[in-house]
DNA sequence: AAACTGTATTATGAATAATAGTACAGTTAA
DNA sequence: TTAACTGTACTATTATTCATAATACAGTTT
């Protein structure tokens, strides 16, 4: 499903957070998609099923998953969140990011085609390829 | 100089790291400029001298500021890194968070005006006003 | 020489990360 | 009902990281 660096400084389910966030920003899981057990997951991995529930419990603070006892974890739809507190905190973290990169140099314009070319690539989504 | 949250789960030194980059890249700290000195910025902070010296090293090792053995530290000019690596970091974590906003519903058009506000604050910052 | 600077080292306590093991509750299918 | 799944919770243990404390040494400035 997708691989960890062990020896990062970054935590293993920050890591699987970040990773599978990714998976289904991309689309790549799907809405109501069933996840890899926390068990199952634990097992392909190699790591401590401890490990993988803290990540899917992040994972659902975040809005990003659902779980139900007994059935499983699943991917949320419409997470086009009301959460202010989150919009906020993302806009901010955008703010220093662009500003860094801003002062290495990168262009202001390469910054915004990166922009275009993920909404279109969001947008766009919906057509079969 | 700054004000720091002793409670976050982010270590001191980060949050000292990520608001010294800020002062440096916002040009409240200027080239050549003398930084506290490790001592004294302690004192200020009422945090250990070890802890500002690990951000220190910090912004010594990503090239936003160098330190000279018994004179200080200083803001280091022309940050316009040659550092590929760090760049195609940058631009990474860049996607990242931009996926992510655009996927919390944020318009890429508000985006792309912050980038643009950002700029232009940037290129615009050797006038006098 | 005195008072600054950065830098290095060792030790200690607190918090966090990851593991291991066990247990319980809900779901599903035989 | 039973068996095999699911998520969830809890305790305990180890390793790592963070922050502190206390020194120490080297270079600079006055």
């Amino acid at each position: 499903m997708f691989e960890l660096d062990m020896r990062s400084r970054k935590p293993i389910y920050e890591q699987l957070v970040e990773k599978i966030k990714e998976l289904i920003m991309n689309e790549v899981l799907k809405a109501d998609e069933q996840l890899p057990s926390v068990r199952a997951l634990a097992t392909e991995l190699t790591i401590n099923p401890n490990t993988i529930q803290k990540a899917y419990r992040e994972l659902e603070s975040q809005g990003f998953i659902y779980s139900i006892k007994g059935k499983g974890s699943f991917v949320n739809p419409n997470n086009q969140t009301r959460d202010i507190e989150k919009i906020q905190s993302v806009k901010k973290d955008l703010e220093k990011l662009v500003l860094e990169a801003l002062y290495l140099g990168i262009p202001a314009q390469e910054i915004i085609k990166l922009v275009q070319d993920l909404d279109a690539s969001k947008g766009g989504g919906e057509s079969h390829d």
